[in-house]
DNA sequence: ATGAAAGCGCTAACAT
DNA sequence: ATGTTAGCGCTTTCAT
């Protein structure tokens, strides 16, 4: 920036003013900068601007994985509602792990993050003392729960899993077996799972496998013969049992009935459209960068914010009547 | 920092070394300031960190969107290698807006970003001047071409066009219909097409609609009725051509062949499992990441990488004997 | 309208 | 092993 200044003949206060676009500089020593700075080739640096406004505009995303729709999904409304605010997003996947997400967390503060969107409500110990520390606002999403420490935009996982159970129960199943992701370190599936436990309108059978359509094909072939419906905590789960269950010369809904949890784009356009409780992942998206840009311009802490999942009622499940 | 140093008596630059994890500092010393450190919660400054060392460890991806599977996919793996560097991964999205790609990339500029992925090989003007200056290393994904100027690692769209079609081909197929997301400004889009204009083996039929399985599932209603084998540019075209023929009461493969590009991991689990060409993004995830990060650390600038794409012939496509 | 100068919070010589 | 000090590149009073 001195070097600039030389070459227009003025000071390094000067080309300052005109790089941010100050609104008391003459026409002609502007447009006199302006030349130096193009002669030059002159790049701000960032971090120095960053050194004194106190700000970097760039927020933190911890999610699982990008690689499942229903994350990705949230992620592109996420970016897309904190470009209008002028953030950019930084994102790193935990795996599920807490010890991972506090690692990258910590990476990300070293960076500058100003706000953290995470996924779920469960953080290590290291991640709480990290926040606590460097005070930055953090926004837990995919999980509702009003009296969480940290303010929660989510759904209620609860809600979901019961709105699944009782189409089915309604359709006149009692003979469920329940297919859930990995509850160890998962709220999420967690939540669902504990909602579904309790039930007395139907007998419950829980398997856990891996949140895979090749893993829920495969364990669906070991699916006990009194069993009428299947209800998959996830569309990728509900999905592969689709498949697997095609595999083994069933009929969905004719022989078995199978409904998700998700309603991923593509489940309505599946064989038979998959019934599955709506997630609002988008408005979720956009809900937690418009709460937390609003949080970090004004200081004021996020109010959490509960989105309705909704049952899509599809082809998936037929009605029976009990034997 | 020198709150920090004043309250454990030694310097700041004591305060600096043990911060940064310095060998040569007293044990005690080193516990004193770390007393010091938690006594006052104190936070380091990125923006100096930075400002001094004149790094980031910021990557900028700018890819068409995120929810789409075929790029959240690929990031996931550039992320995970990214992380492996040390780096952490910044992504916008430009919707195939060069326009908006260039904004984007000034934004991310403006965080400090040390390099760019950024997917196919048009940039607006405003972007290449953007890069000339800054000198950032850019490397383009999802496109081959060994002569661009900046490096691309990715496949051959073409070759992947051809491998779906001469499948078509070899199952006796010679009325295609070709259903294409839009080609402006998309040049893999682009490249597939060309690849397959020219072709002499078969009447191809090119209809242009949006990357939706909607769309694609309206517009297979409106079928001539001598096409026999449907070329879909994208697995997600070609769900929702599945989609849409069997609402008009057509089987697949029986009544109509089906080929997408992609291969996106839900594909083989379709009814029926589709036929695709396998696009290796989660390699070229791996790849850009590595291949960016070492040209950061060591100032060389990247070779390109051609990746191979691979056919997967699945039960959507069925031999016919030609009329 | 412009310039001088004092930082911002840290790192890296260099000195002790 | 520790302290001193000179920046890093910019913004921002405060003068003029």
């Amino acid at each position: 920036m001195r070097d600039v200044a030389r070459h227009a003949g003025v000071s390094v206060a000067t080309v300052s003013r005109v790089m941010s676009g100050a609104s008391n500089v003459a026409e002609a020593t502007q447009s006199r900068v302006q030349s130096a700075v193009d002669a030059l080739d002159f790049v701000p640096s960032p971090a120095a601007r960053a050194i004194n406004s106190g700000r970097t505009y760039m927020i933190g995303a911890l999610v699982p994985t990008l690689d499942h729709a229903i994350f990705s999904r949230f992620l592109d409304a996420l970016e897309l509602t904190l470009a209008d605010h002028g953030f950019s997003l930084v994102v790193a996947t935990t795996n599920d792990d807490p010890e991972r997400e506090a690692q990258r967390a910590l990476d990300l503060l070293n960076l500058g993050v100003e706000g953290f969107v995470v996924s779920g409500i469960t953080r290590s110990a290291t991640f709480e003392a990290l926040i606590k520390r460097h005070k930055t606002p953090v926004i837990a999403t995919s999980y509702f729960d009003p009296n969480s420490e940290t303010p929660t935009i989510g759904y209620d996982n609860g809600t979901a899993a019961r709105q699944a159970l009782h189409h089915l129960v309604d359709m006149g199943h009692s003979d469920i077996l329940v297919l859930s992701g990995p509850t160890w370190n998962n709220d999420r599936t967690k939540a669902r799972l504990d909602a579904l436990t309790g039930c007395t309108q139907a007998r419950l059978t829980v398997r856990e496998i891996p949140v895979t359509v090749a893993a829920a094909a495969d364990h669906v072939a070991t699916i006990p013969a009194h069993i009428t419906a299947l209800l998959c905590l996830s569309d990728v789960l509900a999905q592969g049992a689709l498949h697997g269950l095609r595999r083994c010369g069933l009929e969905v809904p004719e022989d078995i009935s199978v409904i998700g949890i998700d309603d991923l784009p593509s489940s309505h356009s599946l064989w038979p459209p998959l019934s599955s409780v709506h997630l609002p992942v988008r408005r979720m998206g956009a809900c937690a960068g418009e709460t937390l840009a609003q949080w970090i311009e004004t200081g004021e802490r996020a109010a959490p914010i509960n989105l309705e999942t909704r049952l899509e009622p599809r082809a998936s499940v037929r009605r029976i009547t009990p034997a």
